[in-house]
DNA sequence: GCCAACGTTGGC
DNA sequence: GCCAACGTTGGC
């Protein structure tokens, strides 16, 4: 099983919007970048294990737990016109785009904030502390999921 | 293939 | 709202 964190704006789809989502589950559509894209598409397997984490808000950190609930399929938002995430260049025989599914898990009992995750050294080589990191799906090594943890 | 222009992300 | 960092686009 592997680790991953995954950021969303919580004006768009936060950790309360994943939980009230029938069945606790979303489609994770609209990720519109090749790297995040592959890992969707090649990496994430069901059951691996997802910290949900609120950006671009007045506290960005982790704030629950999520599991890959289906594997990487194509995101058909990229195929509707209508659609915010409309790609032309996606073609349905040979789509651009993945998603997968998350399963909401839990709340953590608080938030562990972006700026006291940069005050852990065992954390330091983190993708997602690293200068200039703008991707919204990122792997995270084994002991660094279970050191955040013990932080909550 | 280079690189300037542009758009987006996301912390602050 | 600002702006640094980065990815993408498109002219050449």
């Amino acid at each position: 099983m592997a680790f991953w964190l995954m950021k969303s704006e919580p004006s768009v789809f936060g950790i309360d919007d994943l939980r009230a989502a029938k069945a606790k589950r979303t489609e994770w559509e609209g990720v519109r970048n090749y790297q995040a894209r592959n890992m969707m598409r090649d990496d994430m397997k069901k059951g691996d294990r997802v910290f949900y984490y609120h950006s671009n808000c007045d506290v960005p950190g982790i704030v629950g737990l999520a599991e890959v609930a289906k594997e990487g399929y194509p995101d058909y938002t990229a195929f509707d016109p209508k659609e915010k995430y409309y790609d032309p260049g996606s073609d349905p025989q040979n789509p651009r785009w993945y998603m997968v599914d998350l399963r909401y898990k839990r709340k953590l009992k608080r938030t562990i904030t972006l700026t006291e995750l940069r005050d852990h050294r065992p954390l330091s080589n983190m993708k997602l502390l690293q200068k200039g990191n703008r991707l919204s799906v990122m792997p995270v090594a084994s002991k660094q999921w279970d050191y955040i943890l013990t932080l909550e």
